[in-house]
DNA sequence: CGGTTTTGTTAACTTAAGTGAACGTTATAC
DNA sequence: GTATAACGTTCACTTAAGTTAACAAAACCG
């Protein structure tokens, strides 16, 4: 799993063996179960997250009710708002499938940094990426029925479809879980005709 | 306007006077007028934008269309993703009031960051502070009614309620402007009764 | 100015999502 | 292995958003 890493950071940046022995040397993979949760709402965490191998749902808890709004896959990862601005969580994370998540913390990458300014301009580079993709995929959400943005999904990331359960996300969708049994029913019509 | 920038900056990192004078020697300060389109959908730009005083809007048009998508105000700055990916932009920007915009290019900001590497810290800081924040805007609208995303707008930026034309607004809050004025005349009965 | 375009609202009607409940089907736990 | 809970779908009903059209007000332009 940590050439998983290795290669992943290699995409962007080069690596010398001093580098590499770095990263190997932090003890940062760890094996979580299903549904362990990694961090609460309230809580204030200073751990970021980036998936190995699994699966990170974020969620909230509105009247009782779960809201699940992302989910965290392969080579994706996710720092709390509440790491960088230091107030309570607004929501929850947690694994749901047997995941390995890499887990850090701000000493690690003062650290890190300090070493390797290298690695300062990757994660400059990566989260500048990621900011944009993910306000696209805001403007998306904005002007896609909800419909459409379960066929975007279809389209886009079929193993979400797949590997999450439909009422989970129904939530991530925007809509209830019988919306999208109705949106899956008519679709079915319209292809049979 | 340069104050403005450098009291901005400052409130991250703080600034020696070399620093602040790279900074002012970038000629790098716009006016642009009401209406002036930035970036146009199909385009390949390498151009940033930071607003010191004015509104960047970003909008898509699909079947003639318009659907506006962000509102970038004072002291706030977006990246088209072309500049970062290459690809042709899937949107179009345009100032919809006369604004004064810092447009800034990779070279320029390869040789800033080659001078003065805390200005690439700044820039992972605050693009990572963006990320999360973005993240929460998409959870927020995927957990809120169209009713809720107003009413959100209304306590989080009144100023743009009030700046931005509603049919721009409604498109901005994922409805049609139709709609957006039932929402507020419903508002309004509610707050009689 | 006066004419035109853009903007904002209202209305009538259609369509789709929300709600609450029922029910079969998996999972899960003991 | 069976009781229990969680999950997914369907249904009937309610509510709200989309659609099309009309019209007044405001902004814009020659």
């Amino acid at each position: 799993m940590k050439n998983l890493l290795i290669e992943y950071i290699s995409e962007h940046i080069e690596l010398n063996e001093d580098e590499k022995n770095a990263i190997e040397s932090l003890n940062i993979f760890h094996s979580i179960k299903k549904g362990e949760v990694l961090l609460k709402q309230g809580e204030i965490s200073h751990k970021g997250y980036f998936v190995i191998k699994g699966c990170i749902r974020s969620y909230y808890i509105i009247n009782g009710e779960e809201k699940s709004t992302a989910f965290y896959t392969e080579l994706e990862g996710v720092t709390p708002h509440c790491v960088l601005n230091n107030k309570p969580s607004e929501y929850y994370l947690n694994c749901i499938e047997d995941s390995i998540i890499l887990i850090s913390n701000p000493e690690m990458e003062a650290e890190i940094f300090q070493k390797f300014p290298k690695f300062e301009s990757l994660c400059r580079i990566l989260s500048e990426k990621l900011l944009t993709k993910n306000q696209i995929d805001l403007d998306k959400f904005k002007i896609s029925s909800p419909e459409q943005r379960y066929k975007n999904l279809l389209e886009n990331r079929p193993d979400l479809v797949q590997r999450i359960p439909q009422h989970q996300l129904a939530s991530f969708l925007g809509i209830k879980p019988q919306s999208l049994s109705r949106i899956k029913a008519r679709m079915l019509v319209k292809k049979i005709k």
